[in-house]
Order: structure tokens, then C-alpha cells, then sequence
DNA sequence: CTGTTAGCGCTTTCAC
DNA sequence: GTGAAAGCGCTAACAG
């Protein structure tokens, strides 16, 4: 007897004095097999601390039982918010997530992807670095099994996806500003490479546009630094913002920094809106006004979406790649708190 | 031939007119392979979209290349750091992370347990539930793969651990309140099951006691209600606290937000230091003080333990669990801020 | 350098 | 009710 490693079946079967078949029926519910089989044979599990070999039912062509999630960083609240629902989905399922991270790399999402391929998980989930990378598109298109998009769409490709209305989020957010009367407002953000940004920044110049508001737009803020060094700048200029619009969480985050810091009074000085909320947005003073996405609604429907193609395909049936996935673009909401002048 | 499927190796050979043995080669290195060969055995791969089956090479008795992570909450930043942290050492050791979490609730923990044993990973990392779980050590102790506890220690059990020096970090912590003169610190937490917590509180009175005061405690924080109940009845009697003392990141958090809903002023009526560093700890008005955990540093140490665990154990042989595991206590880090009464 | 062959642990006909 | 045996995709002797 291997002492000291995994229990196998064949050890247990031996062991009991039944047949492999036995006590294979035993672990996946005891069906046809006789009472009193059934109990001597789990008695001897549990003595050997036998546990089924995942690896081993894979091979034989049936469904690993996890689906992979690929996003850029785990740490970020969003994501991992994201990634939490995803959890519950998949456990729902009777699966495993294995979450991999990217850092919005396409070369480490490319490798990511081919990990999970080589884990054969039954699915993926992709937040993608490039919605128009082709490297991305050529691999996904061989892949076999089915792929749902989140956050982010990945263009020209059938999987389905699912990602929240960015563009309308940003145009209700500036048009509320709009309605307070700020005439200057300036939006900040950073990372234009990715598709929600770029929304965003579509549905802030739509507003300013219909408003015959002119768009002052800098894109250049990636940490607290620049985000000071551009605030300064604009706050020193010939025409001041009297209200700014930050793109995204960490960039609200700056930008309320650097106001504190140049004691602007927020928002007699300057207004703030935020895109995505955040934790303290409520507790800090003042309040932060958001524009809120469904995260978790997001996760959650696009994990059930990957569930429903998995169960559809019957059994060993590869994922039908013919019909394009069904496309989700979800509603974000305003919540109105101080920054913006709502409760002053 | 078998369309729209995961292609084999065999499919490889067949189409590449080779032996099966050369296409394994080939994938794992093409060593001992013609360059004419490789790059013909190279093109067919390419053509066929094929990517091994780490299922199949499971089963021949290799790593199946995964360690588990079994934490309360992915969306918990500290976990979500904890992830992080590991995530990047598994990579580093051409691994995957597979994360599940708990609720800390010991039945979901041994469920995932299971789980992630089946699926075979090489190795897990656990924040425990219940340090002291008796079913949470029986099952550890039949568990054939090294396991490394981290954030809370199991005891009696022969695994490692990477935990915080949570007794010293809230004694220097609440001696430091000493020193600023307040002599009624209360100390607020809940969940007082967990090993942080207790050490916590450990540390709290003995650094009280040593200055002779009387402690404080209330261990019925949960949520934001709860702690503006606790903290109201406080200030409503007759020794109200002139210092709070948080022993967890949310309770902070909650305390910092009732504090302010009060109108009652920080650090001079009541001054505040917590457990655990967050993200706009330094931004909010005052800024909070607070111990800071080393995080990734230790779940870097702990997947790296893991890690070696692994390498040492040659191929084939299972864990040795006989010598015990090494234990680290990390230092935290007291970072004072203006809550406390230090830069007010 | 290259191919043949025997399993790894499990499920699954197909007999008994 | 139960078991024997084939084979999933791959690796690792062992021959050539």
C-alpha cells in the first residue's frame, strides 16, 4: 500500500474488496449499488481519506468545473468586487473560479487566457486590456469554449458581453453638472487605451457639446502627481474650471486630494463629479458625488451568461462559436451627494 | 477528424506524421529534437490551435502546477491584497492561484477545502476560520500537501504560518494613546472569534493595564448601527472616553463616520487610532492614525514557504508533515497621523 | 534523434 | 447489483 499520497479509487476498490465500477457509483451517489455495499465501501473512503481525482474525470471528457476570470488587477475594488460575485456564480454552478490578473497588458491577458486554456477550464470571463486587440480576437476565435467579455466588449468577436452604459452614465453626470450652472467643466482622466474611458469621455463631450459648453479635456492623469500638476495648471490659467469631472475612482480620488491640499472650497470653487464609486466617497468632507456602476449585477449576469452556454451544449459538444452572445449594456447611477453642490 | 474540439497530441503526431513521443517533446522544449522536426511539429501545433492538457499530465503523477487560497472575502481589501501578493509568487513559479473564500464560516472553509483538494492543487494557504477547529485539523491532518496558515495561526497543527504581531502592534498602539494622556480608552470591535481579534484585545489591555487605567471594551461592533449605539451610550455616561481605540479596519471606519455624525471633535474630545491601514486613511478630515499590517509582505512570505515546501519535496514524494513548519510573526508599523492627537 | 508501449485515476459500456 | 476491460491525453522508459 502507497502510504502517504493521494488515495485512488483503484485502492479503495481493493481495499473494500469490490470492483473499481463499485466504487465509482459510490462517489458519484451511490446509485445501483446495494445498501450495505454502499456503507462498507464509504467506511473505507473515509478510513483512507480517499478523495475523487478531478484531473482524472477530465479526462474522460467531461467538464473540469471551473471557468476562469481574467481581469487586469485583483486589488482594485472594482475587480475584486467583480470577481467575488463571479465567485458566487460559479460556486452556485457547482465550479471553481480561478481569477488571473493582467495589469491591462494584452501580451499577460494573451498568456493568462492560454494558462486557463491549458487548465481547460469550461469557460472564461474577460475583462480585456484592448477591446480592438487582434492578438486577442485570432486566439479567441479558436478557442472552444465559450468566452463572456465584462466591463469591456471585445470588438468583432461573437462572445457575448457585458458592460455598463458608460457613455450615458457620463453624459447624465455632466448634464447634471450642466444644470447647476457651471460653464468650465473640466474632465480628467488617464488610460484612454481603454474602451470605458474613451465612452466616457465620448458621453462628456456629447453633453458640453449640446450645452454650447466648450469641453476642456486632459487625459493625462495617471497618479497623484500629475493630477496636481495638471489641477495647478488649470486653477492658474486665464479661465479657471469651476467644476471637474474625474474619469474614473483613482482619479477622484487625486483630484479630491489635491483640492483639499490647495484648500479649494469644493464645490464653491470647484465642483467635483466621480465616475464609479468608492468606499468613503460618503464620509469624506465634502461627500463625493458619483456616477455608481452595477458591478456585482455586472459579474453576476455575465458569469450566468457563461453558465447558460456551458449547460446548453450538450455534454461533450464544443461551444457553438456561429451565433454571436448577447450583448448586455447595463444602466449606471447618479448619486447625488455634496462635491457637486446638491447638499452644499 | 474530430472538429471543433480541444485538439490532442495524438491529433498532433498523426497530422504531423510523428511519433507521439516527439510532439511531447517538442512542448516540453523540443530537446533532443531535429531543428527540421521541431519547427515542422512546431507549424502543425500552430495550425491545430492545440494546447497540452494539464489534466492528462496531472494524472501521470506531475504538479498539476495550482496552489488554493482560502480566504473569508476576496472583496475585502486586505484579503484581496493577500491575493494579490500570492497571485505574483505563484506566477513567479509558473503556478495558478486558485482563490475561494469562506465568510470565515468553518463549514464553507472545509467545503472549499475539499474542493481544491480534488482539483489536487500542490499546495494551500489558509486564513483560518476558527484557529482552534478540531474538523478543520482532522482534515489538515490527512491532507497529504503542504499547507502554510496564514494571517491566524491553527493550532496543534504541524503546518506553518505567517501571521502579524497583532498583541504587540495594539499594546504599542494603545501605549501610544497613553503617552498623548487620555485615560478612558474604550476599545471597539466585533468578531471577537478570530484569532487577530483576541491578540488584539490582548495587547490592548495589557498595555492599559500596565499604565494602571481601567479598560474599555466592547466587542459588539458589527456594522454602523451597532457602533453608533456603542459609542452614543459611551459619551451619554458618566466616564466618557476621552480616546477610541478600533481594533478593525470597518470598525474604524464606522467609528470615524459616527464620530463625525456627532459632531464631537478629533483628536480633542475623542481622539482615535485604528487597526489596519486603508486606503483614504490619510485623506479624510482628520486624518486617522492607524497600525499598519504588513499584508503583501506577508503573503509574499507565506506563498514563498509554500513554494519551498514544494520544491524540496523530490517529484513524487508526498509532504513530509512530521517536522513542523516554520512560524513568522511580523512586525506592524504605527503610522501617526492626526486622529491620535499627533498633528492636530 | 525518433517511435512503441505501458500506464496515471477514473468513467463507462457491456456482460454476468 | 456488480465487475472486467477499454480508453481519455499525456509522459517516460526502453528500444532502435
Amino acid at each position: 500500500m502507497k502510504k502517504n499520497a493521494h488515495a485512488t479509487l483503484t485502492e479503495v476498490a481493493r481495499k473494500a474488496g469490490v470492483g473499481t465500477t463499485t466504487v465509482s457509483r459510490v462517489i458519484n451517489g451511490g446509485e445501483r449499488v446495494s445498501p450495505k455495499t454502499l456503507a462498507h465501501v464509504l467506511r473505507v473512503i473515509e478510513s483512507l481519506g480517499y478523495t475523487p481525482n478531478e484531473a482524472a474525470r477530465t479526462l474522460k471528457g467531461h467538464r473540469t468545473k471551473t471557468i476562469g476570470l481574467v481581469i487586469p488587477s485583483i486589488a482594485d475594488p472594482f475587480f475584486s468586487s467583480c470577481a467575488e460575485a463571479a465567485q458566487a456564480v460559479a460556486r452556485a454552478n457547482d465550479s471553481l473560479l480561478i481569477v488571473t490578473t493582467t495589469q491591462n497588458d494584452p501580451d499577460a491577458e494573451i498568456e493568462s487566457i492560454k494558462v486557463l486554456i491549458r487548465h481547460r477550464t469550461d469557460g472564461l470571463l474577460i475583462a480585456p486590456a484592448d477591446s480592438h486587440g487582434s492578438a486577442l480576437l485570432n486566439l479567441l476565435n479558436r478557442i472552444v469554449i465559450p468566452v463572456v467579455a465584462i466591463d469591456r466588449p471585445i470588438y468583432k468577436s461573437s462572445c457575448g458581453c457585458v458592460v455598463a452604459d458608460n457613455f450615458k452614465g457620463a453624459r447624465v453626470g455632466t448634464s447634471h453638472l450642466i444644470e447647476h450652472g457651471y460653464k468650465r467643466i473640466a474632465c480628467l482622466t488617464g488610460e484612454t487605451s481603454l474602451y470605458t474611458i474613451r465612452e466616457r469621455i465620448k458621453g462628456y463631450k456629447k453633453a458640453i457639446e449640446n450645452a454650447g459648453l466648450t469641453p476642456i479635456l486632459d487625459t493625462s492623469v495617471t497618479d497623484y502627481k500629475s493630477a496636481e500638476r495638471v489641477i495647478q495648471k488649470l486653477l492658474a490659467g486665464p479661465n479657471p474650471p469651476d467644476a471637474i469631472f474625474a474619469l474614473k475612482n483613482s482619479t477622484t480620488i487625486y483630484t479630491f486630494e489635491v483640492l483639499q491640499k490647495l484648500n479649494v472650497a469644493v464645490p464653491q470653487t470647484v465642483a467635483l463629479l466621480g465616475f464609479d464609486d468608492f468606499e468613503l466617497a460618503s464620509t469624506v468632507r465634502p461627500s463625493i458625488s458619483v456616477i455608481e456602476q452595477p458591478v456585482e449585477n455586472m459579474a453576476r449576469i455575465a458569469a450566468e451568461q457563461l453558465f447558460s452556454q456551458l449547460l446548453d451544449a450538450p455534454k461533450g459538444t464544443p461551444h457553438d462559436r456561429s451565433k454571436p452572445g448577447e450583448v448586455f449594456k447595463l444602466d449606471t447611477r447618479l448619486i447625488l451627494r455634496s462635491s457637486c453642490g446638491c447638499t452644499a
